[in-house]
DNA sequence: CGCGAGGATTGAAATGTTTCAAATAGTTGG
DNA sequence: CCAACTATTTGAAACATTTCAATCCTCGCG
């Protein structure tokens, strides 16, 4: 008969109680917990039903202190608000629960500082491993972490000359797909909506832009006009495009995701500026809806889902500190996908 | 001059070696971490200096074992990939990351166990708080773990009768909105796309557009063609047209959410129907997104980032246990949002 | 010169586990 | 009936902090 006197206890039970309860002492208790195989049946049973009568809940904190590393992994992105994330995550969050680790989620805001802050955290949580996608350039933060023992994988970003694991999809590719298409198309003048060029990502995309134009026998400083956003929302994709001589200027426009192409397909709209007849327009991650916006949206497809659980994958043998495992980058390859946007079938740009 | 000759310690430093290194106690480290006031200038410095030479980093998990509740509140959200709890993060997260609290994300998806799990993680964890869209109708278990002193607010789902906090959009209100829209379009068989009527908002927003039926002095049961999709993605809401007479059926489709909403329109698009004109779509939450679809879809918004924001705020006073403090329940109201996809302007619908 | 006040520091207990060597009980073979 | 095992169980140390009563100084004042 357990009877519950007290309105409110003030102490958590712990395994003390449950020993008393149960009559055992509490290194049983614990085995019972963790190595069920040791104890006889019949002690099984009578702790574990203490355990149930008490409504006892092992003490997580307590645990790790004895033994080690963290349940919980660090997952730090620049924004949560960016769709691309979310449709990575889901990848990262199927391949962590399968070994039933909690994803602890930091978003950096694009913030060095903050970035700097949430590491330092994670870091006294000792979480066995960190995914990142790096707010600034610099990562020797970032090894030195690792050097300290924390798993570390890159997300969406070269883990270069470095020491670390990373999962990216080839940015210069990508970029090279996106300009090579639009060059095909006839365009001469592309209009670039980048983000600060200290973002790994944008860089490399215009690079590939830039190695595209020059294949084609043309000058990047003739053909590309960029415009660089504070940062990569609808809204500053839509304000941008102030920024842009519209009339005589480009013919297309190439935006750095599809989230600021979305407020660039918007904001030509309202300026009656027919797309893709008077302006060519592209995206790059090929996100959910872009196949559904208004014209359908080309764009260059980034494999989201097998980003996140390749990333995972790796911080798992990562964090594991398997011996032969030494820094390993796994590259995904873009892929061009056209839709009307960039109104394939054009003879060649009006005017 | 420290000096570390071990290649690679094993041990990670604990208060005790940066004592010993700075001629104090360990009671004077933990003083100069949490309470430097009490510390003379002097040995604050020395302390400080040698927590810097060493490379000391204090431990989360024991500091937590001692001092209680962790710094960490759990987010349970039933699907990571649904745009609109992306569009909800945000809100959360700007709350949590002033009062320093790590977001512990989980994904239900959609199945009770999971959630189960999870929770009793988080319990383990022993977070002061738990923010969660739940799986189930049933949430008598998340009472039961407020009874036990977690803060708990359910998230874009009524508290209802139950003892907790909830902030949500009024999803009847949102349906009837969308409804009387419909209806007011001439529309008289109206195709609804929705989730399982397990979960609470689907089951809101049929009954809402049924109020507005029979507002309207007509018989849902006529009017209304209800789908049940098995989850609220593009893909689904694509499949959906297919038990769904097109021709001869509704006029209409009204789809619980602009995901759903996504996956019709791409797929009335393939059917050759064209929206508005042959058929009218009109989806829920008003995503990013929704605005620039082909055509620009009419929707019902819900303050998404408030949404967060508030369940945020409930979330901290609530698991502060603050006295005068007893269940709260944020409703805010929905819009709609009349764009092209139900062409507004439209005589009769077509047939 | 002695005393008391008050600031600074210390030492040890307490937190809830895990682990492991040692103790105990139970069983089998001789 | 004992020895030698084996299967269980136990008790205490260890983990890295925080907290708090107790101690130690150092001044200032009478």
């Amino acid at each position: 008969m357990t009877d519950i006197h007290k309105p409110a206890e003030r102490r958590r039970l712990s395994m003390v109680d449950v020993a008393a309860h149960a009559g055992v002492s509490v290194g049983t208790v614990s085995n019972v917990l963790n190595r069920p195989e040791l104890v006889a049946k019949p002690t099984l049973r009578r702790v574990r039903a203490s355990i149930k009568a008490l409504g006892f809940v092992p003490n997580a904190p307590a645990r790790q202190l004895r033994g080690g590393a963290s349940r919980s992994v660090g997952v730090m992105v620049r924004d949560i608000g960016n769709p691309f994330f979310t449709e990575v995550l889901p990848g990262i969050e199927t391949r962590l629960s399968q070994e039933e680790l909690l994803l602890v989620l930091c978003s950096s805001s694009d913030s060095v500082e903050k970035e700097a802050y949430y590491l330092q955290i994670l870091e006294q949580h000792r979480v066995p491993g960190i995914l990142i996608t790096p707010a600034g350039d610099d990562i020797s933060h970032l090894v030195e972490l690792r050097r300290r023992g924390i798993g570390m994988v890159l997300l969406d970003r070269p883990g270069a000359d470095s020491q670390l694991c990373a999962v990216a999809v080839d940015n210069v590719r990508g970029g090279e797909l996106a300009g090579a298409h639009l060059l095909s198309l006839g365009h001469r003048r592309i209009g670039f909506l980048n983000g600060p060029s200290i973002v790994r990502q944008c860089a490399d995309r215009r690079k590939g832009l830039d190695n595209a134009v020059r294949a084609a026998g043309l000058d990047p400083g003739e053909v590309v006009t960029e415009v660089t956003l504070p940062a990569l929302t609808p809204r500053e994709g839509e304000a941008a495009l102030e920024r842009l001589s519209l009339r005589g200027g480009p013919t297309a426009l190439f935006c750095v995701n599809d989230t600021v192409a979305l407020g660039a397909l918007r904001g030509l709209e309202q300026r009656g500026v027919g797309v893709p007849h008077d302006m060519a327009v592209m995206g790059y991650d090929d996100v959910e809806f872009a196949a559904a916006l208004s014209p359908s949206l080309t764009s260059i497809r980034q494999p989201k889902h097998q980003l996140g659980h390749a990333a995972a994958e790796l911080l798992l043998t990562d964090s594991r500190g398997d011996a032969g495992h030494w820094h390993q980058e796994i590259v995904f390859q873009p892929e061009l996908i056209i839709r009307a946007s960039t109104g394939a079938s054009l003879s060649r740009p009006g005017r």
